[in-house]
This record gives C-alpha cells, sequence and structure tokens, in this order.
RNA sequence: GGAGGGGUUCCCGAGCGGUCAAAGGGAUCAGACUGUAAAUCUGACGGCUCUGCCUUCGAAGGUUCGAAUCCUUCCCCCUCCA
C-alpha cells in the first residue's frame, strides 16, 4: 500500500488543475488529510474503442491521482453497456451485446494503458456485482428514487418536454452507476460534465446505503484542433492515440499558442509548478514555440516511446526550421509513355495534388519545387527516363521516376 | 389529414431569367513573415489536353435564343394546425 507524502493543498491544487467542478472540495480536502490513498473510481462504456486525445483527459486525470499514490478503479461498464446509457443522446441507444461489450472492453484496456499506470490499476465490471443480482433487488433500488426526481436530469426533462420517447430502462442507468459507487466503496468518482446527474445519483445511494457519499469530480471536453470545437473524429480536429509520432507531433505544434496551456492542463502529467514557470517565461518573453515542443515531446513519448520522441522533434525542425527534405519520402514509379507528361500531370500521378487544375494553380503560387528549384513553367513536358524530387508546399514529398 | 417554409459548390449561407463556376463567412491549401504545421497579412479554393473548353445549384422532364432562377412530376427535410 503506497503512502501518500504529497501534502493535501498541493494535491488539491494538481486535482483541481482543468476539473470544472468538485463536490465538494471541503470535503476532499478532509479526506486527503486523512493521508490514506482514495478509491478513486471511473466508469467507461465499451462503445468507442479508437480513442483521441479527448478521450485521455479523464484517463490524465486518475494518472495525476496515481501519482499521488491513490487508488484507482478502472470499471468497465459491460453490464450497463447492455442498457445503453442516454447521456447526450436525444434518442434511445440501443444497447450492446455481450459480445460486443466484451470485445470492446479488451480493445479498452490495451490503449487505456499508454496513459494509466497498469500496475497500479484494479480493472472492475460492474457485472461482476449486477449479473447475480435478483429482479426483487433491482426493483428495489429503483424504489430508492422518484420519477420527478430522475426528470431533473437535463436531457430527460428535454426530452420529456419535446415528447420524445424516454424507455424505463433509462431510468434505472443512473441508479446503476451509482450502485457502482457502492459496490465500490467509491471515495472519489470523476466523469465528464455530461456524467453530473449520475456522479451525484453515486452519492445519494451511498449515503442511502450508510457511506459516505463520494467526492465529485468533472472535467470538461478537449477543445479540438481548431480551439474552438470539440475534439472528435467527425470533425476531424483530433489527434488518435494511434496516429504516427510525427503525425503527432506535428498536430500538436499546429495548436495555437494560446490553446497549447489548455492542452498542458488537461493533457500533460507535468507538475502545477512548472507549467506555471513555463507561462512566466513566456509572458517574459521566451518563444512560445519552445513550450509547444516539451508538450509535444511529452505527448508523443507516452504513446510511442521517449525515441520516437526524439525523432519526431529532430524531423519537424529539420523540415520546418532547416527546410530540409524528409529522409522517408516515397519512392515512385510513374507510368509516362512515350510523349512525357506534363507537371501538372506528373504531381497529379504522384499523388501529391486531387486535380491537374489543383496542380496549375499551386504552381501558379510557387508552392511547387523540383529538386530544390521552384517550377512555374506549366507546359514543362518530363520525358520517360527523367527522375525528380517534387515538393508542394512544405509537407508534400515525392521521389519520382518516370517510365 | 390540413396550411406553410425549404433542399445551392467541403460546411453555413446569398442569389430568384442573361453581366453566375455562382456574394459573404467558416474549414482547407499556398505564399510572405516567423526560432511554431502559432498569430498576422495576401492569395487560391469544380474538372480538363487551361488565355479556351466541359460539368455543377435535390432528381427527372418542360418553357425560353438563354434557367440555380419560370412550369410539371417525383424524392427528402423543417414549422404550425388537426
Amino acid at each position: 500500500m503506497p503512502t501518500i507524502t504529497t501534502p493535501a493543498e498541493a494535491q488539491l491544487a494538481l486535482i483541481e488543475r482543468g476539473a470544472v467542478d468538485l463536490i465538494s472540495r471541503a470535503d476532499l480536502a478532509e479526506r486527503l488529510r486523512a493521508g490514506r490513498p482514495l478509491r478513486v473510481k471511473a466508469g467507461f462504456d465499451p462503445t468507442a474503442p479508437d480513442l483521441h486525445l479527448g478521450h485521455t483527459v479523464l484517463l490524465t486525470k486518475l494518472r495525476q491521482f496515481q501519482e499521488l499514490g491513490h487508488h484507482v478503479i478502472f470499471l468497465i461498464g459491460d453490464f450497463t453497456g447492455m442498457i445503453g446509457d442516454p447521456t447526450g443522446k436525444s434518442t434511445t441507444r440501443p444497447p450492446l451485446t455481450r459480445e460486443q461489450v466484451a470485445a470492446n472492453a479488451e480493445t479498452y484496456r490495451q490503449q487505456v494503458f499508454k496513459v494509466l499506470d497498469a500496475a497500479r490499476t484494479e480493472v472492475a465490471f460492474n457485472s461482476t456485482w449486477f449479473d447475480p443480482m435478483s429482479a426483487a433487488d433491482m426493483i428495489r433500488l429503483a424504489g430508492t428514487h422518484t420519477v420527478a426526481r430522475m426528470l431533473e436530469r437535463d436531457d430527460f426533462s428535454k426530452r420529456y418536454k419535446g415528447g420524445l420517447p424516454i424507455a424505463i430502462h433509462e431510468f434505472l442507468y443512473p441508479l446503476v452507476q451509482g450502485y457502482d459507487s457502492v459496490a465500490l466503496r467509491a471515495d472519489v468518482e470523476l466523469g465528464g460534465t455530461d456524467q453530473t446527474f449520475n456522479l451525484l445519483m453515486g452519492r445519494e445511494l451511498q449515503r442511502h446505503c450508510g457511506q459516505a457519499p463520494q467526492v465529485v469530480l468533472t472535467m470538461p471536453l478537449l477543445e479540438g484542433l481548431d480551439g474552438v470545437n470539440k475534439m472528435s473524429k467527425s470533425l476531424g480536429n483530433y489527434i488518435a492515440i494511434t496516429d504516427a509520432p510525427d503525425d503527432m507531433f506535428g498536430k500538436l505544434m499546429s495548436v495555437s499558442d494560446e490553446l497549447m496551456w489548455r492542452y498542458l492542463d488537461l493533457l500533460s502529467l507535468q507538475s502545477t509548478a512548472v507549467i506555471a514557470t513555463w507561462r512566466r517565461e513566456v509572458e517574459a518573453g521566451r518563444n512560445p514555440r519552445d513550450v509547444k515542443v516539451e508538450l509535444g515531446r511529452e505527448i508523443v513519448a507516452r504513446f510511442h516511446g521517449d525515441a520516437a520522441a526524439v525523432k519526431a522533434i529532430e524531423a519537424f525542425d529539420a523540415r520546418f526550421r532547416r527546410d530540409e527534405v524528409p529522409d522517408d519520402l516515397p519512392e515512385l514509379d510513374i507510368a509516362a509513355g512515350p510523349a512525357g507528361l506534363s507537371m501538372p500531370q506528373l504531381l497529379k500521378a504522384a499523388g501529391l495534388v486531387a486535380s491537374t487544375s489543383e496542380a496549375m494553380r499551386l504552381m501558379g503560387q510557387g508552392a511547387v519545387k523540383m529538386d530544390g528549384e521552384r517550377m512555374e513553367d506549366k507546359a514543362r513536358l518530363l520525358v520517360p527516363g527523367t527522375t525528380a524530387l517534387l515538393q508542394v508546399g512544405k509537407r508534400r514529398f515525392a521521389r519520382v521516376r518516370l517510365g
């Protein structure tokens, strides 16, 4: 059992960093002062196995708890997944089969331990206590709360007023999730802000069962690369945790200097003091780029290892600071035909542009280089046998051989 | 069942018989600048054998010298009433 050495106040500062709600701060402070490792729970719905950095905000916070020496419980809602969580959905979500849930849960575990320390994480499945439960037990659980209470939840009341269906089983979801906290004797539960109602339900059920109500900590949705919308796959503004190192680093460098601080707060395991120091330094004139590099280094290292992070930084510097050509560029053999190809046709054939029209435009803008020389002659014919290094903009390269 | 509003280029959104490949904004891409794939400024942003030609404005027909704009039918969305 790890001992807690960090002072309660310092722990609080780290725990609160980036959080939206902490209910209640005084309660948490008191438990921290007691000095024992807290049981920190977060539940995950095994539906979306492809994680991006937005999903890791919560995991990062859990990791911070681990670093402080607390006990983290990663709860996979395999039972709940079969109910279908209505949160944030205007209509009922179809429930998953037991097989789908099991398969997703496995993928989840593998990806999640890139952030969480596997050795210090307890993985739990809520089917463990719900499968043996009888119908009578479940009805007894349902009896602890009223319909009116359930309708306080924002999306329920909206749907009810809007005349949209709410299935009875959806009312059970918050109760079931809340009961998880009872079964796990949670001291703290983490969730997204959209989970607030469910998290508070855990407090009520614990009180009902004679336990001290858990502390509720909610985390915000992470803004995507555009800095405006939440990070999501469908908006294309995301960094997948499976993105290649160079790409992941580049995307992080493309984050605005302002958004960078948000990412540091929510995604970095750097201490609050270090981040505060960086902030002061940048205000005093240090180039924010340097701090962004540190962010990129940490995140890339987390998902791909230290060596990959060092390489990604070096590749980025070479290409964007020293204007060098990357060494891993694709080599292509292009069939030209006896008459040869015009520059726009070649660029298209090499996959560097979507159309010859785009190639014409980019050439007009001075974006196309051949063997390092700017190419603006659109009519120039390339004959078979030619070998050339083509570059479009700063990020698109290919070495081609005309055959 | 009744009444009305709408479907425009990646997204939002103007246009309502010719000057429309179609305003404006966003996204994106490029150039300049920069110790950044930041910020800012400028430009581009349907396709092609590219100073011209071809194909787009929910779908199919029609009127017209000429249609995103008018007519007909069909498909799909939204609002109100019953």
